[in-house]
DNA sequence: AATTGAAACTTTAAGCTTGAAATAAATATT
DNA sequence: AATATTTATTTCAAGCTTAAAGTTTCAATT
């Protein structure tokens, strides 16, 4: 083995900390921009279009359980936002008839539009704010991400 | 200029959007875990931790403006953390002989030892949760996300 | 049929977070 | 000196977030 194989454990765990510490500010700071973006122009909030958008992928509907589980986000959680989206008419609740514990949660049609609009904006603020990384960069991160994740996923069951 | 460099534009914006939710998806999936860590072991919470942190750094001290310019949260909600560090007694502060507005916040030498237990939990922790990152691997990767705050940051101002 | 246990969801309490408004002190202008 | 502006911080209301406890319903055992 040679030495570069096998040098500097310890600073290993150092850069990883200062990669961690990256992941986290750049995130934060794209996050703090749509969210300001997301107020100004649709008076929405960052947890309001990401529970829209999982509602539109999946546009017949979800149960509370497979979008907490879906947004990494605790029950109590998505039911207030719920409970939100539902009384400015954007999501409707629906009673099943098999499992009475359970309800359907689906996108008005006032919130498919209000959605897709919101959506397309979003996507070029993305795409403006992450204009540093060029097409075949960002999609390499994403695929080392990706990578990160699955690991995560099989590492935890 | 080659077919290469011209080609899909608009798939260059999608790739961009993959790459945004798989950093958001990645960051919460650790955040999550370090958090729940944080709880079970020292009954403390990510935003405590980060206040810590910086204020460990800056050893003597810092001013509340000072702190949330560098975690880049609102005025507002270092206060509120604040509140609870000083009268759980690990932060002190201090009013300032020259500028009557301005306290000087810092940790108490019962805050710098808690920090430092808990900061060492946290590097281990972050090193086995990124071990699929290689140092050098997480070294380019800290780079180019460097780069890129360097970026946003000379684009505002 | 009655009980037990698991699953789906809501509620609650505590803390985090924001933007906006309020307060107070320092600095600059008139 | 009086007024206006800027800066530092706190307070507030609304919403987000979590973990834990509670409710209701379903499924499995006895």
């Amino acid at each position: 083995m040679s030495i570069e194989l096998e040098a500097a454990p310890q600073s290993a765990a150092k850069a990883r900390l200062r990669l961690w510490l990256r992941m986290l500010r750049s995130t934060r700071l794209i996050e703090s921009e749509l969210r300001e973006r997301l107020r100004l122009e649709f008076q929405a909030t960052l947890p309001r279009f990401d529970v829209m958008a999982a509602l539109y992928r999946q546009r017949d509907g979800m149960i509370m359980s497979d979008l907490s589980r879906f947004l990494m986000v605790s029950n109590g959680n998505v039911t207030g936002i719920i409970d939100r989206l539902v009384s400015d008419g954007l999501v409707s609740r629906q009673k099943r008839e098999g499992d009475r514990r359970t309800s359907f949660v689906r996108l008005t049609s006032a919130g498919i539009s209000a959605f897709e609009e919101m959506a397309r904006s979003h996507e070029a603020w993305v795409s403006a704010l992450l204009a540093d990384f060029s097409g075949d960069e960002a999609a390499q991160l994403a695929g080392q991400l990706k990578n990160f994740e699955s690991e995560w996923e099989a590492r935890h069951e």
